[in-house]
DNA sequence: AAATCGCCCAACCGCAGGACA
DNA sequence: ATGTCCTGCGGTTGGGCGATT
C-alpha cells in the first residue's frame, strides 16, 4: 500500500520553528491535549504538517522535557541501556526521565559513542575493541552469552547482575511458600525457574537473548522491577503497596502505576537487566495474577526497605545454580 | 578578516504497524 | 479482507556556530 507523505502538501513550512509557531502549538495542546496531529495544524493555525507538529511537541515543547547537559548518571544509564537494547532509542528514552529518544540518539552519536571508542570499547557490541574482555564498568554482560556454559557465566563478573535479584526473590519465594502454601510456590517456581528472564509479548527472541545470561528462559514472559528503587522505598506510594488494605484490583493499579511515565519511567524496567549496583528483580508475569503471592511480596518489600544491606554480600549465587525445588529454595537461605 | 572545517542537534524522511471503518 | 488514518520509530540531513587555518 502506498501512502502519500503527510508533508508533501504545498505551502507547508519546513525547517526551524519560530517562537510564534511554538506558542501556537503549546496553546493548542494545552487546550485540547495531545493527539489528532493530522488535523492539529489547521485547527491551531499552523502551516506545518501534523508530523512536524508532533515531533516539535514531543522533542522540544513537552513540559516534562529536561533541557541542558546530560548528567553522569544519565550517561551511565544510556550506555548501560544501549548495551542491552542497542539502537532502540525509544526504549532507552523510556528509562531516562525527561529525555527524548532523539536527544539520546544525538547524544550517543556525538558524545558517548566516541567516548567508548576512546576507551577501547566497541560501541556496537560494548566489548573491548582489542579482543580482550573488558573490565570497564561501562560494559555489560556479553549479549551473546545467554546460552553459554555455566562456567562462563560464573566467571563473568557481571554475573552478579540479577543475582542479587535471584537471592532476594528466592527469599521472597521461600518466605511466601512457608506462609502461604507449597502449591502456589510451585506454580511460581514452576517451569524453568521462578523469576526468569523476561520478554514482553512483543519482545523478539533476539532481544531476549540480549538479556542477562543468568536468567534467560526465552519463552517466559516477565517483568522487571528495579530492586534498589523498591528497597530504598522511594518509588512506592503507600497506596500502591499497602499490606493493610488488600484490594483484588490492587495489582491492576500497580500496573497502572508502573505504566505511568512520569512516576515510573525511570524505575520500572520491563525489558532490562541492569548491572553494577543497579539490580533488577525479575518476575514472571504470572506472579501478578497470584494475588496472594503479590500480597506477600508487598509485605516483604516493605520490610526490606530497612535491610538493603542484607544483599550486599560479596558472594552471590545465580538462580540457575539454585535447586528449584521448594526444599532447595528453603535451604538456600538457610 | 575571510574561508574552511567539523561538530552538534533540531528537524525531516521513510517505513512499520495498530486501530478502525 | 481491505484500505486508510494515525502514530511511533530509527536513520539521516542540513543549518547554525565555534574553532582553526
Amino acid at each position: 500500500m502506498v501512502r502519500t507523505p503527510c508533508c508533501r502538501a504545498e505551502g507547508l513550512k519546513k525547517g526551524a520553528w519560530t517562537q510564534e509557531e511554538d506558542h501556537k502549538l503549546i496553546a493548542y495542546v494545552q487546550r485540547h491535549g495531545e493527539g489528532g496531529w493530522r488535523t492539529l495544524p489547521d485547527k491551531a493555525g499552523l502551516k506545518r504538517c501534523g508530523k512536524s507538529c508532533r515531533l516539535r511537541w514531543a522533542n522540544y515543547l513537552r513540559p516534562d522535557i529536561k533541557r541542558g547537559e546530560f548528567s553522569q548518571e544519565d550517561e551511565d544509564s544510556i550506555i548501560s541501556l544501549h548495551a542491552i537494547h542497542g539502537n532502540k532509542w525509544s526504549a532507552i528514552a523510556r528509562r531516562i526521565p525527561g529525555r527524548t529518544d532523539n536527544e539520546i540518539k544525538n547524544h550517543w552519536n556525538t558524545h558517548l559513542k566516541k567516548r567508548l571508542v576512546k576507551k577501547g570499547i566497541d560501541p556496537l557490541t560494548h566489548k573491548s575493541l582489542n579482543g580482550k574482555s573488558s573490565d570497564h564498568p561501562e560494559t555489560l554482560p556479553d549479549k551473546g552469552s545467554v546460552h553459554q556454559h555455566d562456567d562462563d557465566q560464573k566467571s563473568n563478573k557481571n554475573n552478579a547482575v540479577g543475582s542479587l535479584s535471584a537471592r532476594f526473590l528466592n527469599r521472597v519465594a521461600n518466605r511466601f511458600g512457608k506462609r502461604i502454601n507449597h502449591s502456589v510456590l510451585s506454580d511460581i517456581i514452576g517451569s524453568g525457574g521462578p523469576f526468569t528472564s523476561h520478554t514482553t509479548p512483543t519482545t523478539s527472541a533476539s532481544e531476549c537473548e540480549k538479556s542477562s545470561s543468568t536468567f534467560s528462559t526465552p519463552n517466559s514472559l516477565g517483568l522487571l522491577i528495579n530492586e534498589n528503587t523498591i528497597l530504598d522505598g522511594t518509588s512506592l506510594s503507600s497506596s500502591t503497596f499497602s499490606s493493610d488494605i488488600y484490594d483484588p484490583l490492587m495489582y491492576d493499579h500497580i500496573y497502572d502505576d508502573l505504566e505511568d511515565m512520569t512516576a515510573f519511567s525511570s524505575r520500572f524496567l520491563n525489558n532490562d537487566v541492569s548491572h553494577d549496583g543497579e539490580d533488577f528483580l525479575m518476575l514472571d508475569e504470572s506472579c501478578l495474577e497470584s494475588s496472594s503471592f503479590m500480597r506477600e511480596l508487598t509485605m516483604i518489600l516493605q520490610e526490606d526497605k530497612i535491610e538493603t544491606t542484607v544483599f550486599n554480600d560479596s558472594h552471590v549465587t545465580s538462580i540457575s545454580e539454585v535447586d528449584d525445588s521448594f526444599e532447595g529454595i528453603d535451604n538456600y537461605f538457610g
